[in-house]
DNA sequence: ATAGGTGTTATGGTTGTATATAACACCATA
DNA sequence: TATGGTGTTATATACAACCATAACACCTAT
């Protein structure tokens, strides 16, 4: 059971997320259309213009293209340039930040080492 | 330059998580008193409401004790009751949403392991 | 032309967060 | 007893996020 959403931040940037996620996934593919505002709406249970104000973003990142009348296009290079931003955010903020964290709750980074292996292992 | 506050959670939360890691960090003692609603208000100036909402949150959580007139007071035990519950979120959760991520980015688990070690060796 | 699909904008209401200001209740100490 | 330090509560204001509802502008296909 995947919880749609959480309350730990806005639902229009969780879907942001999700969408800049399916891209880099591939299941939205380049020069393909992504689910229209509405049905997005419709199929969350969420207002249009939340789904709107996510979309949005993406346009303003040249992620997505707007075709009036027709729909919202994922951008040549947007999959690749996704990742690329992710991975480097990843490495050099999300990385350290869970070091330190660990070394806040006195774990040492053999045994955070470890925990990682444990659950890479147990897939 | 360390900011104060981000924008991801509301003020009263993150001062929660302060204050939180302070206790876990030996800062601020069992026994002794945590700086007073006031002071805290005016040392950031924030509202002494916001503060007096994250303070509270810690008294429900059974880390902090209200001696009316006198101050709140860090529990005994808060302590070591944090540090297990902020070790087991970190293991059960923390860890976990980690690990999906780089897969969701392409990085390997092997490769996860080296960008970690290497952050470590650096320090 | 018309119907139905796109995205966009406007209006108004609810909730959560944070603010300023003021007042209250309790306690230690001079 | 009076002062000044605690935490707490009450009002009122402001803003962001989200929602419902309605309307608008554009494009495609019938």
């Amino acid at each position: 059971m995947t919880e749609t959403w959480n309350d730990k931040s806005p639902i229009y940037r969780q879907l942001k997320e999700r969408v800049a996620g399916l891209i880099m996934a591939g299941t939205f593919a380049e020069g393909e259309a992504v689910p229209s505002v509405r049905q997005v709406s419709s199929d969350f249970k969420i207002n249009h213009i939340t789904v709107s104000k996510a979309y949005q973003e993406l346009v303003d990142a040249g992620v997505l293209e707007v075709r009036r009348g027709r729909g919202m296009f994922v951008l040549d290079g947007a999959k690749d340039r996704l990742l690329a931003e992710s991975r480097s955010k990843f490495e050099e903020t999300e990385l350290p930040q869970l070091i330190e964290r660990a070394e806040q709750l006195g774990i040492a980074p053999a045994d955070l080492i470890d925990r990682i292996n444990s659950l890479i292992d147990g897939k």
